[in-house]
DNA sequence: CTGCTATGTTAGCGCTCCTTACATGATCGG
DNA sequence: CCGATCATGTAAGGAGCGCTAACATAGCAG
């Protein structure tokens, strides 16, 4: 990290860069079949490369796994900052942004959700993986201390409990019906709107309410 | 149900009942090793029959995934009707039990519970499934009106869309922090203290109240 | 007893993950 | 410019798995 080569990309060697391809291989498979229907063998057939190449990149499958969610979290968490963009034009409205930015994420990009939470990855499966998604985090539990700093003293709850729900709330409508999948029992509104309507009641519960309204 | 057979428990043929012992053992290497660590051959070997024989009784690894899933709906279901004990002595108290039976199962029985929500069954993937998954559901589903007959008539949201909103935040801090796996971040509270203050903001959200408190 | 069906075993194909040994392209010291 | 070196690729193969096909046997019906 001495800053990059001014007169090249570096892009040398055989391939090229067989770590970006395999990556991208891997979700383009994930999207199609799956968390599981992924395999090292089929994502190394469509970088173009032997079956054993991706081990010059990753130790094992979980590795290469560990890597799709690192970079789902990071792509995750620069969404969730451009959705909250400091908290304007005020903390109500972008905290709604939140939201949705989650459920957005959960449905446009499904390969690097399921990377991140349906393939089994423990977070501390590498220090950059615990880095992204503690940033995800740290970045919910701020906007939740803006939303909180708008009530009175009295009632403010923890914001660290509140960041739990709202992320609990977001992940529990994501997983259960943010998904195309099969075997969706029929809805009468999109999770998008499900998920408005939740976050609305339990801020409600907390005493927020819209400003301006 | 018709009654066990009074003379014997019929395990007749060569294993006795291979079946339900292959339940069994999936129950224990899901719970061992996750829901994708588990694989018929070494169930097969767990039951101690040869790495085929279970293909007499399961058309394939997804359909034995499914019995399993099925039977843990079944059991889960049965843990909500008792909870839920028609509503006794009143339709809070009995919800409030609901919430905490949700945890605890996720807690107890982590395999089942991955079989259901995480191994990726889809719920159509035999009727019998579909029913115990629907039932569960509804059961959920009649406790959530069961509340809201307590509203005044004005303020009462749709049943359906609380029942979904409660399976989401149940599902989201079972998922998320209702289990023992590796990577979690440590809490300043108990995954079931954590869903049953979420479940109480946002009842009040809705305008519920603990009674005679 | 004879034959049928349900349930089990053995053999084997194709696939995956991953290791080991080997080949080759890029880079660097001289 | 040349050979050494290292990074990156391939080839071969072992072990395990899902699943099928062919065969064997236990229990039951007649």
């Amino acid at each position: 990290m001495i800053g990059r080569r001014p007169d090249s990309e570096r892009r040398g060697y055989h391939h090229g860069n067989l770590k970006e391809e395999l990556v991208k291989a891997a979700l383009e498979l994930i999207a199609e079949k799956g968390a599981n229907g992924f395999t090292v063998a089929e994502a190394a057939r469509l970088a173009g490369v032997s079956p054993t190449a991706p081990y010059r990149h990753y130790r094992d499958k979980v590795e290469l796994m560990a890597d799709v969610a690192t970079r789902g979290f990071q792509a995750f968490e620069a969404a969730q900052s451009r959705a909250w963009n400091e908290g304007k034009p005020n903390a109500w409205a972008a905290f709604q942004r939140l939201g949705q930015t989650y459920i957005a994420f959960a449905h446009e990009q499904p390969a690097y959700y399921s990377a991140m939470f349906e393939a089994g990855v423990p977070l501390d499966a590498s220090p950059e993986l615990r880095l992204a998604a503690d940033r995800s985090f740290q970045m919910l539990r701020a906007a939740c201390e803006g939303l909180i700093a708008t009530l009175p003293a009295g009632r403010r709850p923890p914001a660290l409990m509140m960041a739990l729900h709202v992320w609990a709330m977001s992940h529990g409508v994501a997983a259960l019906f943010g998904r195309a999948d099969a075997g969706r029992r029929s809805l009468p509104m999109s999770a998008a709107e499900l998920l408005e309507a939740n976050m609305l009641i339990y801020l409600q519960g907390l005493g927020l309410s819209a400003p301006g309204n």
